[in-house]
DNA sequence: CTGACGATTCACT
DNA sequence: GTGAATCGTCAGC
C-alpha cells in the first residue's frame, strides 16, 4: 500500500539546525523522525538516543581546537546537513551538523525505533526477523537506514535524507543525561552530560537504559 | 609513503 | 569478558 510513501512530512527547517547550543539541539532531536528515501525506498525512525559534540572546545570531538581536516571540513558548514564517517573501517556513524558557519557543532544519532520501511532495514541488516539490535547503535542505525559516507555534506532539507517532527511529544521526565559512550580519551570532557536517552526505551544503546 | 588507530559490533570463550 | 574485523584518515618522516 506504501501509504507511507506520499506523507507529507514535516522538515526540521534551518533554524532548528543554526540554534547555538548544540546540547539543547540533542535533546531536541529526541522523537524526532529521521527519514532515508532512496530510489523510492522509504526507511524511517524515531530518534530515541543522541549525543552532542561541542565542536572546538570539546575534547571527544574531532573538530576539537578548530581542527579542520579534508573529514571535518564539513563540519564546519552551516548547521542542517549530515556528517558521515567511517569508524573502523566497517560502521557509518550518521551525525547532524548544526550551528552556523565556521562552528563545527555536530549530533550523533545513536539509537532510532524503527518507524517505517521495517522490512527494508530486514534486508539491510540481513536479519531474519525484528528485534531490538536492527537500529541500536550509531552503526546499525546507518546501515539500517542505508546510510554511508557518500551522504557525508548532504543537505537534511533534501527529499534523500531528512529529519522531520510528526507531532509526537515526549514526557520530558523520559529524558535522561548520561556520559556519552565511547570516548575515554577526551578527558575530563568525557564526563560531560552530553549524551540524551529516551527511557527504558528497549533500543537504546549501551547496558545502562535508566 | 608508512603506520597507528578509531564517537563499533558481533561472534566466541 | 575478550578479540577480530577492516579501511579511510591523519600525523610524521
Amino acid at each position: 500500500m506504501q501509504k507511507n510513501i506520499n506523507k507529507n512530512w514535516n522538515k526540521l527547517l534551518p533554524q532548528f539546525y543554526l540554534r547555538t547550543n548544540v546540547v539543547t539541539i540533542a535533546k531536541d532531536l529526541l522523537g524526532k523522525v529521521l527519514v532515508t528515501q532512496f530510489n523510492g525506498i522509504l526507511t524511517a525512525g524515531r530518534i530515541v538516543e543522541t549525543e552532542a559534540y561541542n565542536g572546538a572546545i570539546d575534547k571527544a570531538s574531532h573538530a576539537f581546537g578548530n581542527r579542520r581536516t579534508k573529514r571535518t571540513e564539513i563540519m564546519f558548514s552551516k548547521g542542517g546537513c549530515a556528517y558521515v564517517y567511517l569508524c573502523y573501517g566497517v560502521h557509518h556513524l550518521f551525525n547532524v551538523v548544526t550551528n552556523t558557519e565556521n562552528i563545527p557543532h555536530a549530533v550523533l544519532i545513536r539509537a532510532v525505533e524503527p518507524v517505517t520501511g521495517i522490512e527494508t532495514m530486514l534486508l539491510r541488516t540481513n536479519k531474519i526477523k525484528l528485534d531490538h539490535s536492527i537500529t541500536k547503535g550509531p552503526g546499525n542505525v546507518s546501515k539500517a537506514l542505508g546510510i554511508s559516507t557518500k551522504l557525508t555534506g548532504k543537505s537534511l532539507l533534501s527529499d534523500e535524507l531528512f529529519i522531520a517532527d510528526d507531532d509526537y511529544k515526549i514526557n520530558k521526565s523520559n529524558i535522561v543525561a548520561t556520559t556519552r559512550i565511547g570516548v575515554e580519551y577526551s578527558g575530563e570532557d568525557a564526563l560531560l552530560p552530553y549524551r540524551f536517552i529516551i527511557k527504558n526505551n528497549p533500543f537504546v544503546s549501551g547496558k545502562k537504559n535508566y
